[in-house]
DNA sequence: TTAAATTAGTTGCGTTTGAAACTAAAAGCA
DNA sequence: TGCTTTTAGTTTCAAACGCAACTAATTTAA
C-alpha cells in the first residue's frame, strides 16, 4: 500500500512528530504506562521491571532468571538486577539449582506473593479502565494490531540485532 | 463494555502478561522504537531525546526550550540536557532572546540542519516499512486507537499527576 | 515601587541504565 | 582426559535519569 503518513504531514522533507506514528505510540504508551504503574510504584515502592520479574514468577514457579527473561522480554542484565532488588526487599527467594549449579530457582516468598496478589486485581482494574475508551471491535482491532506491529518491527530489526 | 481480556487469561487471580495489553503495548512499542533508532542513533550518535528536540526545531524555528516541551511532550530538565548535548554537539545555537532574557531561541546549525534533512526520510523510511504490515483500514484504525488510548489514559493519570 | 509569586531554564544528588567485560559452571570435542 | 566453547548470571563504569532545589528574569498586585 502506498504512503500511509499521519494527519499533520504536509511538507515533504520536514517530519511533524504528530503525524509519526512511532512518537505517537511512544507517547501513548508511556502514559498508558504510567496508568499501570498507580498500581505497583507507589504502594509497594516497585519499578517497572520489578514487577514484571514478579509477573512472570506469579504465573508459574519456580523460574530460573533465565526463563524470567525468555517470558518478560527483559534482558538478562535487568532481571538479574530486578532479583537483587526483589531479593533485597525480601520478595522473592533463590535457591540453586542441584543439577546446574550456575541456575538458581526463583519463588515468591510469602511477602511477595501477598503483594502480587495485591497488585494483581488493581492491574487488571487499571487495564479495564483504559479498555472502556474501545468498543469491543476495537478491542480485538487493537489486540491484532499490537501483534501485526510487534512481529512486523521484529523482522526489520532483526538484520542488525 | 464488560471484561475485555487478553488471550491468555484463565486464572483469574494470576495475571499473565501476554495477555495484558498494557505489556503488550509497551514491548511492541519498544521494539517499534528500535526500528526508528536506526536512522539516528548509531550513525549520527544521537539519543532519542536529542533526535526529538531537533525534530521539533525542523518543523518550526526558533523555539523555546519551553515550546519544544510543548511539542516533545517531553519535560523541562530532559529538554534542557538534550540541549546541552545538542549545542555541545554543536547542532544547535542557543540566543538569548532580547525581550524576555530568561529566554532564549534555539535554532539547529548547518550541521543540525544537514543531519535533521539525513534522517527525516531514513525515519520515514522506517516508518513505512512498519506500516507495511497494515492494510488501508488497519492504519486508519491504529490511528485512531492511539488517540483514544492516549487520550484515556490521560484522563485516567489526570487525578494524582 | 517594591515585595511576593510565576515562569524559564539549570544543577546536584542519588539511582538506574546500557554496553562490555567478567566469573563460574557445564558441554562439546579431540 | 584436558582444552575450548557455551551458557548462566554478575559486575563495572560512564552516561542518563528523576526529582527537588536552585538562579535569574518577569509579572502581579498592594
Amino acid at each position: 500500500m502506498a504512503g500511509k503518513t499521519g494527519k499533520a504531514r504536509m511538507d515533504d522533507d520536514r517530519l511533524e512528530l504528530d503525524g509519526f506514528i512511532p512518537y505517537r505510540l511512544s507517547v501513548m504508551q508511556q502514559e498508558v504506562s504510567r496508568t499501570i504503574a498507580a498500581a505497583y510504584a507507589e504502594k509497594h515502592g516497585l519499578m517497572r521491571h520489578d514487577w514484571r520479574v514478579m509477573a512472570a514468577l506469579g504465573c508459574g514457579q519456580p523460574l530460573s532468571a533465565n526463563e524470567v527473561c525468555g517470558r518478560t522480554n527483559m534482558d538478562k542484565v535487568q532481571v538479574s538486577r530486578a532479583i537483587a532488588r526483589l531479593k533485597r526487599k525480601g520478595l522473592v527467594t533463590r535457591l540453586q539449582d542441584a543439577g546446574d549449579r550456575r541456575r538458581s530457582s526463583l519463588h515468591l516468598t510469602e511477602r511477595g506473593e501477598a503483594i502480587y496478589r495485591d497488585i494483581v486485581p488493581a492491574a487488571r482494574a487499571r487495564e479495564a479502565e483504559l479498555l472502556e475508551a474501545l468498543s469491543t471491535a476495537e478491542f480485538e482491532q487493537l489486540d491484532s494490531l499490537i501483534d501485526k506491529l510487534y512481529r512486523r518491527a521484529r523482522e526489520l530489526n532483526a538484520g542488525q540485532a
